[in-house]
RNA sequence: GCCCGAGUGGCGCAAUGGUAGCGCAACUGACUUGUAAUCAGUAGGUUGUAGGUUCGAGUCCUAUCUCGGGCUCCA
């Protein structure tokens, strides 16, 4: 057996074993190498082939792979000079290319497979090809892929391998991407009429009965603890004339994304893709005073942004989002105490929802505008606050990764396979205020220029929800849940009582659903069951007489003969106290903070 | 944009180049029910779109649209 400290060697020895194998299927014709490092759930080698990979050649892939491992083939260790490096690799373009740029006094190192295949390589591997033999490991999938990541270099061909320790590893692995695809927001948003997107308006999702009530429930409580935090809110417009994204300097590097029309008399228009140039425009309007500040003008405007085809991916990467913005207006002194606040906020509602996240630094880039002295000290102050907050090591550090108008803080998170999204974001902006030539009024009667914080805590409303439905797997939190209550009188004598109940519960502005079709019982339940109802009522004689209502809870279990009023006062605890998890009964209601 | 794969009634699926079927949902009727699918019947598609090959195309070819995996991991 294998030890798990061994794993990233033997994933590395079989990206070698992959690559003789891809040589061997196209025999004499050549394939170039290029590079083939381990990833979490094992390996990819990128190739230059002569005609692509597909699904169909995998077993053929395999069996070859399966082959040289049996028979043993030992991995031998040479040091090479770097000319003897060139030689070795001369009809190896990539190769050459990596060798290249090393430097001059690298030890560079070459592995021999059996006695017919070398690769470049840092090692180590395995002593022998059988040492792999225990390994389970499964082509994956393929996907073209450029040269060092640049669309300007070649397309290579790249093959993904998972490769575990054992067949329970992999077949653990393969059981988690089962359990992904049960989680993944694409399936359930459309099975729970949240939402669905048609083909007519790529990237655009048309939000139904149910995700709308999500939105709103979401954003009602965005608004609330925003007014508290002494933020208000705009709106503006969404189609504009592009000499605001002239002025603004987006016209120039953002125009690209954007969807743009051109009137009759010849004025160009776009869909603004971001709310910060409009802000602007609201700022300019009259004339202000530090007093004000931070003045925090946030929006929750629909904004349209043009992917490259390819990109999409169902609310994750949208054409047509809402974010819940906000520009917030502050002095150079305020930076660290607004950045604190704003990250507070970002902490309650991650917290409420029970998501985790990581933070991301991204600092000055070389293309920075603005002072360096400036730079320099919002960096060190936004370091200082990360290290408070998540210590050192938790959070990560882009060096070089900031935009050009000022550093950013990024809250970066999982979707249910894995992949990393940004949420929430706290970007200081130094050089808009100056492109709109805009000022305040100091307290010596001087005009400064202010700084903007550009900031979001959901991110993108589409993109937060996707990740909702995939963390809750779409059973979510009474408080977000589209339907609330779903209400059941077992025959039509109950309809009168039932009726009476939902009125009950919407004057307490709960959501409910109420079925008072003549099908069975079971049915009725059975539909709420599959939106993932948390409460569903049962009415029958017995709740009739006493006025009680019988609970079907999402989660399995029952509860019988509860007053009325009880319930009532369940489901207004769990709209106030916001809980994660289903009360059960009226005793567990604790005092709200 | 690039490579591979996929598009069949609202949804999930089927159909060796030879008459497009099934389940769920919907609709009608019966049943009047105590906690996840009562019974019977009815209707609904010409297979993403546009061309082509063929006696004949859901199936083969070309183009195009949309969706999915991937295009950050550096010998």
């Amino acid at each position: 057996m294998i030890e798990e400290q061994y794993l990233p060697v033997y994933r590395h020895s079989l990206a070698h074993i992959l690559a003789k194998a891809v040589q061997k299927f196209f025999g004499d014709e050549t394939v170039q190498l290029a590079i083939g490092p381990q990833i979490d759930n094992g390996f990819y080698y990128d190739f230059g082939l002569p005609h692509p990979i597909t699904e169909a050649d995998f077993p053929a892939l395999e069996k070859l792979m399966t082959e040289i491992i049996k028979k043993g083939e030992p991995f031998t260790r040479k040091e090479v000079t770097k000319d003897e490096a060139l030689a070795i690799f001369k009809d190896q373009k990539y190769k050459v290319d990596i060798i290249n740029e090393l430097p001059a006094d690298e030890l560079i190192t070459i592995y021999t497979t059996g006695d017919d295949f070398t690769d470049l390589c840092r090692g180590p591997h395995v002593a022998n090809t059988k040492d792999v033999q225990s390994a389970a490991f499964k082509i994956a999938s393929t996907s073209s892929a450029y040269w060092r990541g640049d669309e300007h270099n070649d397309s290579l061909q790249r093959i993904y391998v998972y490769a575990y320790p054992s067949k329970g590893e992999l077949k653990e692995y393969l059981d988690f991407l089962a359990e992904a695809k049960a989680r993944d927001h694409r399936i359930l948003g459309p099975q729970l009429d949240l939402f669905f997107i048609d083909q007519m308006a790529p990237g655009m999702p048309y939000w139904l009965p149910r995700g709308m009530r999500l939105i709103n429930t979401i954003l009602d409580f965005w608004r609330d603890e925003h007014e508290t935090r002494g933020y208000q809110e705009v709106a503006t417009p969404l189609l504009n004339k592009n000499s605001l994204w002239i002025t603004s300097g987006h016209w120039d590097h953002y125009r690209d994304g954007m969807f743009c029309m051109e009137t009759e008399d010849k004025d160009v228009y776009g869909l603004k893709p971001m709310n910060c140039p409009n802000s602007l425009i609201i700022y300019k309007r009259k004339r202000h005073s530090y007093k004000e500040f931070p003045l925090r003008y946030s929006d929750c405007d629909v904004l349209h942004r043009k992917e490259k085809s390819g990109e999409l991916n169902g609310l994750l990467r949208v054409q047509m989002f809402r974010q819940d913005d906000s520009h917030n207006y502050v002095t150079e002194d305020q930076i660290a105490e607004e950045v604190n606040n704003i990250l507070d906020i970002a902490d309650r509602f991650y917290g409420i929802f029970g998501m985790t996240y990581r933070p991301e630094l991204s600092t000055r880039p070389d293309d920075y505008m603005g002072e360096l002295s400036l730079w320099n000290r919002a960096e060190a102050e936004l370091k200082a606050i990360l290290d408070k907050r998540y210590g050192e090591g938790g959070y990560d550090i882009n060096e070089g990764d900031g935009a050009f108008y000022g550093p950013k803080i990024d809250i970066i998170m999982k979707d249910c396979l894995g992949r990393q999204w940004q949420t929430g974001t706290v970007q200081l902006d130094f050089q808009l205020p100056r492109n709109f030539n805009v000022c305040y009024v100091a307290a010596d009667n001087t005009e400064k220029i202010p700084v903007i914080i550009h900031r979001v805590i959901y991110g993108s409303l589409e993109r937060f929800i996707g990740l909702l439905i995939e963390q809750f797997k779409g059973a979510f939190p009474f408080w977000i849940a589209p339907s609330q209550v779903g209400i059941v009188p077992i025959r039509a004598e109950h309809n009168e009582y039932a009726k009476e109940v939902a009125k009950l519960l919407r004057r307490n502005h709960i959501h409910i659903e109420l079925d008072l079709d003549d099908s069975h019982m079971n049915n009725k339940i059975k539909n709420y069951k599959n939106y993932k109802v948390p409460y569903i009522v049962v009415l029958g004689d017995k709740e009739v007489a006493d006025r009680t209502v019988s609970i079907n809870f999402r989660d399995g279990g029952q509860a019988h003969d509860i007053p009325l009023d009880d319930f009532i006062k369940m489901c207004n605890y769990m709209n106030e106290a916001k809980c994660l998890d289903l009360i059960k009964s009226v005793d567990e209601i604790k005092p709200i903070e």
